[in-house]
DNA sequence: TATTGTTATACTCTATAACTATA
DNA sequence: TATAGTTATAGAGTATAACAATA
């Protein structure tokens, strides 16, 4: 029986993130925040906030679950809701101001610790990583549309 | 500011491997699995069992969540404890007959959707990934132990 | 003393679907 | 009618820590 080539790639496609995230976890749960909770705080980073439904397709998070995270962003005074002014229906989600600060106290920490993953690297394999997980993510999006 | 080369990098693994799971979760789940649950049966799958510990440290369950994932995957006759011989304190899971039987339905019907984002990926393309993923996952996960 | 797995607690995420209010 | 977000429910995963049995 021959495996077929792409079940190595996908698992380790699958080890390598598992292994990214099991570092990231600790850390970001040592600040407080849960990994979805982080996940909000980082994509509401350096912008001035967007809808629930922009949030829910940014982060992956259904909009039920997005409703308890904010939640509990807005608890811990991280983040505020806002009405937007152009539709009566949606909300605008923004960091706080304790929120960016959270931002840009924790981010780059948590970047530069996990940067001395790649001093192994050349900014030449870096670049072609880039280029062939960005086809490889490509291709796998389109699998769930098709 | 510069951005560090390494950030693209990372967020195109993340959304590679959440591309991948937003199409394979709502297919476990039609099976009646939770994402953890086909963990372990895909684990399972094509051994004769293994130790609770050995479990945890393939699927990064840990052993208090792990007993509840096994306990639900006995209580739907797909898996079982068999107490080991060599060491009293230890439970070898194994999958039943009908666990088996699903893993063997399930599995390649499971990858061979999946393929099909592979069709544009040549053998050395594959190689080529599978090579680079692999010098990723062990510097990610050398990087958790430093 | 250390390890394996279980139990207990409290919290968070998840899917699902009904619901309100706006469009 | 459709969409944005909330609420409700039930189930499942999570961290954490105490625990029993065995090594």
């Amino acid at each position: 029986m021959i495996q077929k080539p792409f079940i190595p790639v996908l698992r380790e496609l699958a080890r390598a993130y598992q292994n990214f995230e099991s570092y990231s976890a600790p850390h970001i749960r040592s600040l407080g925040l849960t990994p979805s909770q982080f996940d909000i705080v980082a994509t509401l980073g350096n912008t001035s906030g967007m809808s629930f439904k922009e949030l829910g397709e940014k982060t992956l998070i259904t909009k039920g679950t997005l409703t308890g995270v904010v939640d509990r962003l807005e608890a811990k005074n991280l983040a505020r809701r806002v009405a937007s002014q152009s539709d009566g229906r949606s909300q605008i989600v923004q960091l706080t101001r304790k929120g960016e600060a959270l931002f840009e106290r924790v981010f780059p920490a948590h970047l530069s610790h996990i940067e001395r993953a790649f001093t192994g690297f050349s900014q030449a394999e870096m670049d072609d990583m880039e280029a062939m997980l960005g086809r490889l993510r490509e291709a796998l999006s389109a699998v769930g549309t098709k």
